[in-house]
DNA sequence: ACTCTTCCTCATGGCATGTT
DNA sequence: AACATGCCATGAGGAAGAGT
């Protein structure tokens, strides 16, 4: 949309891309265009893909991005938005658990949207699945009572996931407890693609309302309010690492290609100060004993 | 209250480079 | 040769704002 608004200046139209002759010379003028209107550099490097794919389907050969004046013209807007590595706190699990055993206790008074609320982040906890993928997840029943979340992923190359969640001891913060709950109120549910039907508006919630309904549980929490849904992620791959999980055990559990990278990148949210804590302790008492020898 | 757009974040395959 | 690490391009995910 934006390209077509500065391209269609008056006697330019959108077929005219067809005539262009070099395409990367335009592309840069577009760049020194977005620049000079104060453009983020994601929203200059996303432009830029999407252009080159626009140019591609026109028929044009593609767009060359390394060793040439636009590679290097990029380059400061691609460094921009990398990704720095800082320490960054992250909230306790254990608090999210907490506020799903107090929502057990009192399951029949909350509403329909804060019961949502509590199962797509329990099955968050659980699965370490994505926003989208629960919300677009169908659910199977199985043996002894347990449920089989059926989706798929699409970020990344892989394909379909199903998750088995089983009884367990801590029964009001499972996943098999809150499955059951919202499954036996609205039976139809169990259809694919129906798992999220919400009474109110007879049809599936979308991902939209899936993510108001967990930050409505996130506050109950007093979880600040920038933390994102992703968030929940976060704090339960945090607490594998804390509980002593091993990297193939996170590894297999998250489904990601390059775990320790992509974890350690994105979703450790250490503060180290533990380690720092315990490399700072030392054994004071047998200093002192060897000066008193010596 | 809903849909669409924009901005920022996460994630990966494929390749390049380094080490044993 | 096998194993290990790092870089790059680019598309999906999620939040917030715009428009209706």
């Amino acid at each position: 949309g934006q390209f077509g608004t500065y391209w269609q200046r008056p006697g330019r139209t959108l077929r005219d891309l067809r005539l262009i002759e070099d395409p990367e010379s335009k592309v840069v003028k577009y760049i020194i265009h977005l620049q000079q209107n104060e453009s983020t550099s994601n929203h200059i490097v996303e432009n830029i893909a999407i252009i080159a794919l626009l140019f591609k389907v026109s028929g044009f050969k593609e767009i060359e991005t390394q060793g040439n004046i636009l590679y290097w013209i990029m380059k400061k807007n691609v460094a921009a938005i990398k990704k720095v590595q800082k320490v960054e706190p992250i909230y306790s699990l254990d608090n999210l658990l907490k506020v799903l055993e107090n929502q057990a206790q009192k399951i029949d008074e909350i509403s329909e949207n804060a019961l949502m609320g509590c199962i797509i982040v329990s099955t968050m906890i659980f699965s370490v699945l994505r926003l989208a993928e629960v919300m677009r997840a169908s659910a199977v029943q199985a043996e002894y009572s347990s449920w089989m979340i059926d989706t798929s992923i699409w970020k990344g190359d892989d394909g379909g996931v199903i998750v088995h969640f089983r009884k367990c001891k801590h029964r009001y913060t499972s996943s098999v407890f809150w499955l059951s709950t919202w499954i036996n109120k609205c039976r139809s549910r169990l259809i694919q693609n129906n798992l999220w039907y919400l009474t109110k508006t007879h049809k599936p919630a979308t991902v939209n309302q899936g993510s108001k309904a967990v930050h409505e549980i996130m506050k109950l929490v007093n979880i600040d309010l920038s933390y994102t849904v992703t968030s929940i992620r976060s704090s339960s791959i945090t607490k594998q690492i804390a509980i002593g999980a091993t990297k193939q055990q996170v590894n297999r559990f998250t489904r990601h290609k390059k775990g320790p990278a992509t974890v350690a990148r994105f979703y450790n949210k250490n503060t180290n100060d533990e380690l720092r804590e315990r490399l700072a302790t030392f054994k004071r008492k047998s200093l002192i004993n060897k000066k008193v020898n010596s």
